[in-house]
DNA sequence: TAGATTGTTAATCGATTAACAATC
DNA sequence: TAGATTGTTAATCGATTAACAATC
């Protein structure tokens, strides 16, 4: 599969995420797809859909549509799912717990290979997935470790600490060589931009939605 | 305070919701602040946090800048959380539960009213947070009762069922008078377009992060 | 071949930003 | 008044969509 380099805004990604839901549901009832089909479960227009694609390559038979198990194997490849990614939690507060305890919530692609506390009567616990909580102290020899011994690179992190932790916890972990982090504190985080963070906040995503119902226009 | 009545983007929106948590964060030192400084926290210009808040009002000070909390409680107005609005959970797995028995997940403004669920050996339970888990049967009733006895409107939910459930939940609940759903499950929903829908799904934004972390150009 | 739908170009639309008059 | 920063206009940039040649 070759994939065209280039400038890929922020909104096609979100999309493709989407993408891959969609076809994977669509998956059960029929095995080819068109455009206009998944732009009216998109609730967008069949070009937008076209082209999203076409930025990662020709994907469809003209005349026919697209196969829906090629889209979704190169929607996966895409974005990186195809393999396991290793991830680790920081933090495990309930919202830590309800990942680590409800794994299917990572979809596919995604591995929790450990858990970290700084709270004392945590650590040492065994978790729903049989991890133990580790001393956030540690993550340093974890990774390093991770690395030697199984030559498993971990650069992911879903930070899940207090709100008043995010900043500190975030940059202990930048530190120790994590490159992406999931956001799900309410803290807008201050890291070197080499850092990729995505926010996933509850009351943000909720005050979004009483400001829609509140102005509802549709 | 007198909103301008306009279209309103949905960026504009959720970059409301993170100059709330920005200026609650930086009320913490100091009374004041810039557009300037708004900016450089945001990662964005000058001229876009003014842009922004100008599409609501003129709230700052020439030469100056603008006042915090003037500014928080302005925001806070306009995302309609300066009142309690009441919200049911329709199922309560480990993502519904982590909610009840962390409600400051929801920030300030929204209150747990009611938890639902299809599983037998749920209802009837009592969550941490005091409230009993309900049959999902019940929620039209549930929800005409609020509104008889406390005249408490119910229109927004959030919908924490498994996937494979959440077609037909979402169904039910609009069936019943609600128009607002947080959905924190992966199925995209169809629904009638007055129902206003915010998708909160981690799977999706862990693949984000994921495509981001592979080609990071930063 | 005729019909259908892609991939892509060009036109349109909307969002961001630069620049500056207004004004504290 | 001089200095600073807003609110807003106009210019720019980027994203969406319409339209159509390419082609299955």
């Amino acid at each position: 599969m070759k994939l065209k380099k280039m400038e890929i805004s922020e909104r096609v990604v979100q999309r493709l995420t989407e993408y891959l839901s969609i076809l994977k549901e669509a998956r059960k009832q029929d095995n080819e797809i068109n455009s206009i089909e998944l732009a009216k479960i998109m609730n967008t227009t069949s070009a937008q859909v076209r082209k999203d694609l076409s930025t990662f390559g020709e994907f469809g038979v003209r005349g026919k549509g697209y196969d829906i198990d090629n889209l979704i194997e190169i929607i996966t490849k895409i974005l990186g799912i195809d393999k396991i990614n290793h991830v680790i939690i920081a933090g495990h507060g309930k919202m830590g717990e309800m990942i680590s305890s409800n794994l299917d919530v990572l979809g596919e692609g995604f591995k929790i290979v450990g858990i970290f506390d700084k709270d004392k009567n945590k650590i040492g616990k065994t978790t729903a997935n049989n991890l133990i909580v580790q001393d956030i102290q540690n993550v340093d020899e974890f990774i390093k470790n991770m690395k030697k011994e199984f030559n498993i690179k971990i650069d992911t992190a879903i930070l899940a600490v207090v709100k008043e932790q995010a900043q500190i916890a975030a940059e202990g972990l930048v530190k120790n060589g994590i490159c992406a982090i999931l956001n799900m504190t309410t803290y807008k985080l201050e890291l070197n931009e080499k850092v990729r963070v995505v926010d996933m906040d509850i009351s943000a995503k909720l005050q979004e939605l009483n400001f829609w119902r509140l102005n509802n226009t549709n």
